[in-house]
DNA sequence: CATAAGAAACATGCTTGACTGTTTGCAAAA
DNA sequence: TTTTGCAAACAGTCAAGCATGTTTCTTATG
């Protein structure tokens, strides 16, 4: 990228191959799966040899579960790009949840559906993920705190309703494996859910401060 | 299990180990994942030989294929169950979500997540399954077009809100992997949605009939 | 009813292929 | 020239599928 001249630093051989290496293992993982990405094949993905794999990263578990926490820790700043984004410009609870799907059902949720078996077999892989999952959680938490706090709801009552809405996106991505190919199916359901949570967020109209209403009662 | 006598029918024979292994397989399924299901731990773990396997399934892909297919029949058997018992008796929707909840946790979602990947990167072995699963959905429908039809809710409202409660516990589910040991945070979050799910299906009180609200509303 | 022929169920061993981890060789950068 | 980044060859493991034996049941026939 920096630098079309053909000497290079080792630094940044270095780095180059590596990410190539990341984003063809994340490519794999997402295009044919956990069990088709082989040492061997991501290899030929990223365009590099073999043992350039095996020199930059110790074992396939190694390359596999840092590729993940690479992706994931990229969505988590753009998670925080959005968030103040949102509280600057004083979005709506609708856009939180279609900013939501997108990125979850943009690769990021059916990469996950890849190695969460896994993850549920493995602990070592799994203690190795749980960390930066939870920063991405926290950058969740940033996006819904905003809108909790200008609309004035309980933020245990705020977390609650951002979770449902992680949990039903997750298992409507996972509904489209076997239910593919039904857009407005997906779509409607969206939009039922955009309506409950704008019932959980009354709308802070821009004139009248007294229409926020009892929400985020037992 | 029928006549303890040594002498059984070919066609018992032959039954007894099919189930035994389509069970081995289910088992290793949610004890061990996808990727750790090969022939060899499947006939041990049923207790025959390899060469048991091979004469009663061609291929892996096929006896988990067959034993998914069998594990959600009898799924859907005890859907259909559950449904007369509900209509007989007049269930809650609370009652429903909780069913749904154990089904689902109860290793049904978890060996689901355990193939989905599979199924999403191999076209034949989807195509075995899904007619399986519109079976499987024909028994959940079974449930809510009852609670439906007592509460004079539309159809297609009553679709959405199924779907939405189906897509949520998968969801859940999925965060258990990453979330682990936390009863708690799935409690809660079944609470609220049962409290959600109420609100959608107003009740019918035993003596009052004009309680039907403008549920199903867009 | 006894029994032998045949079919079905099951067992064992072999072959092939592929993947992982490792080691050795080489060229470019420091 | 010493280290670093990479390439290529190698060795060990293991699963899948197949092919060939062996046992258990079924049935037709005398």
């Amino acid at each position: 990228m920096s630098g079309t001249g053909k000497r290079r630093s080792q630094k940044e051989r270095s780095a180059e191959t590596s990410t190539r290496l990341m984003n063809a293992t994340i490519d794999l993982l997402h295009d044919r799966g956990l069990a088709r990405t082989t040492t061997p094949e991501i290899a030929r993905q990223a365009g590099v040899s073999r043992g350039a794999l095996t020199h930059h990263f110790t074992t396939r578990e190694a390359i596999i579960s840092v590729s993940v926490a690479d992706m994931l820790s990229k969505t988590t700043r753009d998670l925080h790009r959005f968030a103040e984004d949102f509280i600057a410009r004083g979005g709506s609870s609708d856009e939180i949840v279609d900013y939501i799907w997108q990125m979850m059902e943009d690769r990021l949720f059916y990469v996950t559906m890849e190695y969460l078996p896994e993850a549920r077999h493995n602990p070592d892989f799994r203690a190795e993920l749980i960390p930066t999952v939870r920063d991405f959680h926290a950058g969740l938490d940033a996006i819904w705190t905003a809108l909790a706090a200008r609309t004035g709801v309980a933020p245990d009552h705020t977390r609650i309703v951002m979770n449902a809405t992680m949990c039903l996106v997750r298992g409507m991505i996972s509904q489209t494996v076997l239910r593919p190919n039904d857009p407005a199916y997906y779509q409607g359901m969206l939009t039922f859910w955009k309506q409950q949570v704008r019932q959980q967020f009354p709308i802070q109209a821009a004139s009248s401060q007294d229409s926020r209403r009892k929400a985020g009662a037992r």
